[in-house]
DNA sequence: GATGAATGAGCATTCATTCAT
DNA sequence: CATGAATGAATGCTCATTCAT
């Protein structure tokens, strides 16, 4: 199973086998049963741990939530970073960027599905201080790779606040749609087209920017 | 306050009084707390009613949830069928169903919030069944609304599954930035970028689907 | 049992039968186990009632031991106003509240034991205010007593500090000794020279206090 | 710190500093948590220990309130008798015997409180017989001092169980009184009122019990 | 209809103790 | 002797739901 190499990415070693196994019973039971109705008990059984063994390792519930809501994050920020790399203009970055995501999402729709239960949990628990930092790091490597591209200029009137979601808001849609079941093709499918609308939406804003 | 508003004209009416207060507390509760942290007691608390009062007008904790969502959902039709009653063409409509959207979670932003957040316990929970009915409603009168257009056939080569998040992927996105504070701007200030992205994208993959 | 004739002095009427049982059982437990070793099941169990309603009554675990600790005080205070305003002198006073302290010792040795154990958690808990306001008015009344006395100024050159202890120090050290089983003879039988110990230490550090 | 001096009277030698070590931080937990409220976790925390060192040297935590419980009834004997070979009159030698107490209290004054709030558990536990062995041992030796006494027909009239609280009565009242804050004065302070009463009361229940 | 006391199954969490290294 | 990861029974407490008044 795919979810495991994931994992193995983040804990890697032997030593750090318990520790993946109980993450990964602990997401099934979440997302079968949601997060706050998994019990502990389900979590152990599933993992054939201990109680101990997982408070031992994740102080608690929350700590169980978080180590997958982290893991997640960290491998998805780390492919982007990975494809980024070889982007040859600014164009061929935001098309790659969405495409890693598609990916992404396509190859871990378990801890996909994940992030868009936890995004609750994580907003309030004891470990936002902890995401927030990693998020404000994160965002500043995308930053710096934004500020190197000669064609930066093209983005200078947008809003960034806005250029989010004109980029990401249609892919993003697509597969949480395709993730709930609702629909059953692909995102990979629909590649050209989610890329293309995120090309033109930010170019066609341009204008209207510069048009006000 | 405007949720009072709301839920006035769903359940309206001297006798529906206690109805509409439960609900209101229960709101409030579900957002602040999360919806399975918030207990029966703390609702009853806030709505200054009794155990018993909750118990027989909603018949349990997830009829509370069930009854606010469907308000919800009802409302944002209620007024998207509206304004489409006046679009004078396609692309008019579409925007004028963005602007409703942009309109009714800026007047409305606790229920879109919620709406958000108690998906996950309506997709589980035995109100399903209602849910869905009503889905298929209301799908059936916005086919309808298309199948009168006259530049229908734009769409045609559109996968419909693909064509909704095409439409409402940028402006769901940044309302859902609004609505957990990650941006300040309010979305109407951006109406005219986000409607300009969503007519671009459908046509713009129109022919890229005829190209293939 | 006279522990039920107790508790019906504090909590009276029919409306607190239940409220009484579940005290009766709980102080029993705290003083066959221990107070932290006891639980609320056995508790539960003994007083034939639900978690939930204990839970209901007393809001947690040190709320059950304060409410038998403020009781127990309470009642030991009243008994011990009730004497003192039949006292004829500082002398009589001060026999009286010493016998009257005996007598409550003998008639409710569960309640007395209880208090010598609940010390330590009533000091820490989360009830303490409410002990110390309690403890403070009760002194109050005390010390009104003990300004209305002729011979007042007998006392006049002792410290207050020290005068509880050579008063009450050698008839709490016997109770105390009875009530752990250390020694049969009943506190009442010295009654005589306990309080006869008491009268000598006052008078006799009186004139120390001036000799020196 | 004059705690670890008490224990290096007990345990001596470079060998148990560990011993020692683990014993120190015990009883700092002990007494501001509670002896039931305390963890191995604690101890270990605050000694600097490891958890199997603790159980390799103590057994269990019951066998560390026990070695605790032990050594500073040991400790406070040695003094007793020590002070108690100088005597050269009963009354010199109750006085001795009050002023050790005195004096031991107040230089070990978390030995003192920690003796106080074990009482319960050495009770209960699986040490009472060792407890029990030294108490009678003892006993014997303050008793075969007493019948050294050429004035001991003084006291042959005095019940023995009432005789013991008539003399340490006041003194450990007042030093429990210290001991919780509730008194600042020193019990060194009333060394002389406290030995006074304390003499004063067998002499005066001589006569009453002759009286009688 | 309205009330809120009572129920008790179920849960997160703790912690003394063991034992392989 | 020393270590600390692992165990799992036990506990305090919560909370949806019922029902007698």
């Amino acid at each position: 199973m795919s979810n495991r190499e994931l994992l193995e990415r983040i804990y890697n070693g032997r030593r750090a086998e318990l520790k993946r196994e109980i993450l990964l019973a602990a997401m099934q039971c979440f997302l079968e049963q949601g997060i706050e109705a998994t019990t502990i008990e389900m979590v152990r059984d599933r993992a054939e741990a201990s109680v101990g063994a997982i408070y031992h390792h994740f102080k608690n519930k929350d700590g169980l939530v978080a180590a997958l809501y982290l893991a997640a994050l960290q491998d998805q920020y780390d492919g982007r970073m990975q494809v980024l790399q070889h982007a040859v203009s600014l164009q061929d970055g935001i098309q790659k960027i969405l495409w890693a995501y598609i990916d992404w999402v396509e190859r871990y729709p378990d801890f996909a599905r994940f992030l868009y239960a936890a995004n609750f949990n994580m907003r309030q628990g004891s470990f936002q201080a902890e995401l927030n930092q990693q998020n404000i790091q994160r965002n500043k490597a995308l930053q710096a790779w934004l500020a190197e591209q000669p064609e930066k200029q093209l983005l200078e009137h947008l809003p960034k606040e806005l250029m989010l979601s004109l980029v990401m808001g249609a892919t993003e849609s697509y597969c949480r749609a395709w993730l709930s079941g609702k629909v059953k093709t692909l995102p990979s499918q629909y590649k050209v087209q989610l890329a293309a609308a995120a090309w033109q939406a930010l170019n066609l804003n341009k204008s209207l920017m510069i048009a006000e």
